[in-house]
Parts: structure tokens; C-alpha cells; sequence
DNA sequence: TATTGTTATACTCTATAACTATA
DNA sequence: TATAGTTATAGAGTATAACAATA
């Protein structure tokens, strides 16, 4: 079947693309000491409101041992605050912290620096392109 | 300015979006012991033939050292030859073996399984959408 | 001296398995 | 027993700095 082999065709080409996109993006981070995986973390928090680890590992799409990781970094940091469920003292309850709050403001008007000058130079077709296909990775994310 | 603001959006949508959906493709590898990292590097010397190492570094976007570790991993499965180049002996002209031109050609039916999968579930219109922006994502990070 | 590639070292991100605390 | 989270451990992928071999 063509349409198979264009499906497999079309995975190729999009895997190699995004694996380039991503290690690119890695090396731009712009906020030395705050990694991307922390800031997509503070950004669910931020959207999301208060949530416990398993629920952040969930959103994120990793296991719990890599949120205890990046819960403790961002807790070192001082950008989330944590507290046990009173109901359920299993419960860990992570929210975004005052400082936090203003870090993802400040952050807001810098962050993605990089790829937005790279956006910056595309036609309005194209950011219209990647603007609806965002969403459409993200669903194949969590399919 | 209103253009300036969707941009740093969508660099911000799309930056999230390509992280979850690498996460999800790297836990997704179908071949242990190949990763999906090393069969890139397999498919650049596939399409572009026989490369030193600085050439491949450059090709997949990493520094000499990242890619001096995969392609030690590649030349130990024995899917990549070395020699030196004898008109410069500085120069390890890697190209694939024949047992990884036949990794290629059985991993071509399997591989990107998982993704391929999930566009057989997509509709036409969005697979023409992923298909037109792949080549960007590469521009992108290739920017 | 300059260039190419490797080695040494370290950090991020991820995972699974085993453990602790709580229910 | 079952569940939530942490700790221990490991491996992939990346980087920079220092080095060896070759030009």
C-alpha cells in the first residue's frame, strides 16, 4: 500500500526533524540554571494550578522517579513550594512559589529567545503552519 | 507589538510540544540495543555516503566528542567501518557496513513504528500538515 | 603551529527496581 | 496489602577542556 509507505516515510523524516529540533533547542537554553524540562514543569503548574507528583508525571508524560528529580531541583531553586495532602499524607502537593511565579513572568518576555528570532524569520504562512501543528504533536505525545 | 507576542507563544507551544514528543519517541525505541540517535547517524550515511567524523558532527548538529562516542558504539555492532583517509591521515572516514546498509533495509519495514502507528490515525489533511512541515523543523534547527 | 579526532570529566534526562511512609 | 513518593543505580546523550597524532 503507497499510503503505508508514505505513513513510514513521513515518520522518518518527522523523527529525524524533531530529534535535530530538540538537541538544537537544548543547547539554547537561555536562563543558566533553569533547564527546559524544569521550565515545561512550572509552565504545567502555572496552567494547571497545584498538583501532586503523580499528576505532574502524568501531564508530563515521565515516570515518577524523573518528576522527583525535577520537583527537587525547582524546590532547591525556590520556584515551587511543597506540602503533604492533610487528607492523604502520601499526597505531595507542588505549587508554584512566589519567586517561582515571577521567574515564569520575567521569563515569559525572554524565553525562546532563540527560536522565536528563528520564527521571526519565517513567512506568515509558515508560523501559521507550525502554530497549527503544535497542537497535533502534542497530541501524538499523548496518544 | 501583537506579531511579536504570538511568536514568543508559539515558540513556547512548539518548544513543549517537540519535548513531549521526542520523550515519547525515545521510550518508543523498537530495536534494543540501536538507538534511536545511532540509526540517524546510519541514515546520513545511507543518503550522503562515506563522511569523517567532523562531517558527521556537523550533519547531525553535535560537537566532535558526542559523535566520536556514537559512532564507537556503531563501529562495536559492527554496523560502520572505519579506515583512515591516506591522503590525510587525520581524517576516519566512517561509511555504513554491510550488515548496517542490512540493519537499514529490515529496519525500514519496522521502524517508526509506534509514530507510524499514530499517523494511520491522523486525518489526510493532517498528515499533508506534518508532511509540509517537517522540511521547516529541519531548517530550523539546521538555522 | 593548526587541525582532527579522542579521552577525561561532568551534567541533564530518562528509566527500572527496591525501599519507606502512609492508608 | 495497596498506593505515593523517594532512593539507588544505570544508561543515553550531550557538552567543554585537555590531549595525541598528523599535517
Amino acid at each position: 500500500m503507497s499510503t503505508k509507505v508514505a505513513t513510514l516515510e513521513l515518520a522518518s523524516e518527522l523523527r529525524v526533524a524533531l530529534m535535530r529540533l530538540t538537541r538544537r533547542l537544548r543547547a539554547e537554553r537561555v536562563d543558566q540554571g533553569v533547564t527546559l524540562t524544569q521550565i515545561s514543569v512550572l509552565g504545567a503548574l502555572d496552567r494547571h494550578g497545584a498538583m501532586n507528583l503523580a499528576q505532574l508525571a502524568a501531564q508530563e508524560r515521565v515516570q515518577p522517579p524523573s518528576m522527583t528529580r525535577t520537583t527537587a531541583a525547582l524546590e532547591e531553586a525556590g520556584l515551587v513550594d511543597r506540602s503533604a495532602d492533610p487528607n492523604d499524607r502520601r499526597h505531595t502537593v507542588f505549587q508554584l512559589s512566589a519567586q517561582g511565579r515571577q521567574f515564569l513572568r520575567e521569563d515569559r518576555r525572554r524565553r525562546e529567545a532563540w527560536l522565536a528570532d528563528r520564527l521571526d524569520e519565517l513567512t506568515t504562512e509558515e508560523r501559521v503552519l507550525l502554530h497549527d501543528v503544535a497542537p497535533l504533536l502534542d497530541r501524538l505525545a499523548q496518544s
